[in-house]
RNA sequence: GGCCCGUUGGUCAAGCGGUUAAGACGUCGCCCUUUCACGGCGAAAUCAUGGGUUCGAUUCCCGUACGGGUCACCA
């Protein structure tokens, strides 16, 4: 049995967008799920494309998602090396046992008579292609320019009749007539492999079982195995997967900044919240449990549940799983996440960080939450004291609020720091609406806006008065009984 | 346009000839509740379409519509 090896293959030409980083996952999964390796290989033969920076933006993105590579330019492996570019000398070879044995032949034609050639086949209303006019060359032919240094591209012969099959794991079979399929350039006049051709036989040089790629490259799946036919190699096993799309109609784009990794991460989600949620981009576990860490992820997939159809990102359900991943994190680590989002919207020291935080779990999505929950801490809003504390459903009105919060007054006052905790400062806020006879809930919708100044806030007025410790609270109820004479 | 592929609630989707057509997100309602959340319970909502095949089609076949992909000396 061979050992399953799969591949992440990325061109280095901006950031990873949510798409991508959905193909190197089920790639890693299929590796991990059968003990196999996973490698990553930076295909950067596009200097046109090729964007500063890219690369390490993908070794970032796949180490902080925890998709580790066995194989790969950094680390290197047995099959390097991993970058395309380092391997552009050992194509040609190949391309020429293709024309040796048949399946391939030198290409004289020139720009001008390929040009000629397609401006001639638009105006007979065809697609343009290439007319085969080298392809039955005779050897001597052949030697003669090359002698004569005439410049030459190397093509794929395709056979002209007959049709090529080959099964795709999400897909089933596939066939389709041979006579669609244009004898396409392996070697450029630069003497480097085209992409189709650097691929197949870096994939078969390295070992791959299976390919894990975007359905983009279903249709050119059959050359790709006529490739291997003609070099007698094995052919891997396909698994196309459908785009991942922003609407209907149009696939997630990088231009539009939501859907890259990295954009996410910055706006406040979690990582594994991320991770999660793509694998059920366009792939359904067997049972009903759709929170899976990447351990759980290795063993849950399969390749039977990806699907065939395309699937739409939907920013609602990340944002319900992220928000699961938030409340499923202790008080202790969602605080060291969260504390360089509290810094943007407080800059007091003193505040009991580990109480807020327990305030702010449960009411955020992503990170970036907290940050206009908190907006009362710094400084109290200006509010209009009639209007706030007024609130028939929890029965408050200036009135009764003045005399709660004077009767807190001195009972606060007189509270140690050991006594300043949340249930004490509930049970003073129940004793006091025992001792005047009003509402509980206005007793503590009191205390809340007091401290606040705001109708709604994280938490009740227990637990902001344990967060901003006991001198403000004094200060800010003194200033509510100001307010309410 | 040729070729290839797809189509189950608003979204992700299970289903693989006979089901009350799962589940999740979202939406709505109720409960819990010191506001807002969290949590709990419940509801509405789906097989693109027309023909076959079959005792019976969401499921199999063909057509139609719609959507996507691909037809480079780009990857």
């Amino acid at each position: 049995m061979d050992t399953v090896r799969t591949r992440f293959a990325p061109s280095p030409t901006g950031y990873m967008h949510v798409g991508n980083l959905r193909t190197a996952l089920y790639a890693y999964l299929l590796a991990k799920k059968n003990n196999g390796t996973f490698i990553l290989r930076i295909e950067d033969t596009d200097q046109e494309r090729y964007v500063e920076g890219a690369v390490d933006i993908i070794y970032q993105t796949l180490r902080e998602t925890g998709l580790n590579w066995d194989e790969g330019p950094d680390i290197g492996g047995p099959v390097g090396p991993y970058v395309q570019s380092e391997r552009m000398g050992m194509f040609k070879q190949y391309a020429e046992q293709l024309v040796k044995s048949g399946h391939a032949y030198y290409c004289f034609c020139d720009k001008e008579r390929l040009d000629a050639l397609h401006e001639e086949q638009q105006k007979a209303g065809e697609f343009t292609h290439y007319d085969g006019h080298c392809r039955d060359l005779s050897p001597e032919e052949v030697q003669k320019k090359l002698d004569a240094g005439v410049p030459y591209v190397i093509r794929q012969k395709m056979p002209r009749e007959g049709t090529t099959s080959f099964e795709d794991e999400v897909f089933g079979t596939i066939t389709v007539e041979n006579n669609t399929l244009e004898d396409q350039i392996l070697i450029k006049t630069d003497g480097m492999p085209t992409y189709n051709f650097a691929n197949v036989v870096d994939d078969h040089l390295m070992g791959i079982t299976h390919v894990i790629r975007g359905n983009e490259y279903l249709s050119s799946t059959p050359k790709y195995n006529l490739l291997y036919e003609a070099f007698g190699w094995e052919i891997p096993t396909y698994i196309h997967c459908s785009p991942v799309m922003k609407d209907a109609s149009n696939k997630l784009s990088k231009r539009n900044g939501d859907a890259s990794y990295q954009d996410l991460v910055k706006k406040g989600y979690l990582s594994e919240a991320v991770i999660n949620y793509i694998a059920l981009l366009g792939w359904a576990p067997k049972g009903e449990e759709e929170i899976f860490s990447l351990e759980e992820l290795c063993k849950e997939f399969d390749l039977s549940g990806i699907s065939k159809s395309p699937a739409i990102f939907d920013p609602a359900k990340l944002l319900a799983i992220n928000g699961k991943y938030i409340r499923a994190l202790s008080t202790e680590e969602f605080l060291r996440r969260v504390m360089p989002y509290l810094k943007q919207g407080t800059s007091r020291e003193d505040l009991n960080f580990k109480e807020l935080a327990a305030m702010l779990q449960p009411r955020c999505e992503v990170l970036t939450d907290v940050i206009p929950q908190i907006d009362f801490i710094d400084q109290l809003p200006d509010y209009d004291a009639q209007a706030l504390f007024t609130n028939k459903k929890q029965k408050m009105n200036p009135e009764t609020c003045k005399t709660i919060l004077e009767a807190m007054l001195p009972k606060l006052e007189a509270m140690t720091a050991e006594e300043w905790t949340a249930e004490q400062l509930g049970a003073l806020a129940l004793t006091v609406s025992e001792e005047t006879g009003l509402n509980k809930r206005a007793a503590y919708g009191a205390f809340r806006i007091a401290l606040s100044g705001k109708a709604v806030t994280p938490g009740g007025g227990d637990q902001i008065a344990v967060v901003i410790g006991k001198e403000d609270t004094l200060s800010r109820v003194r200033q509510a009984i100001e307010k309410l004479s």
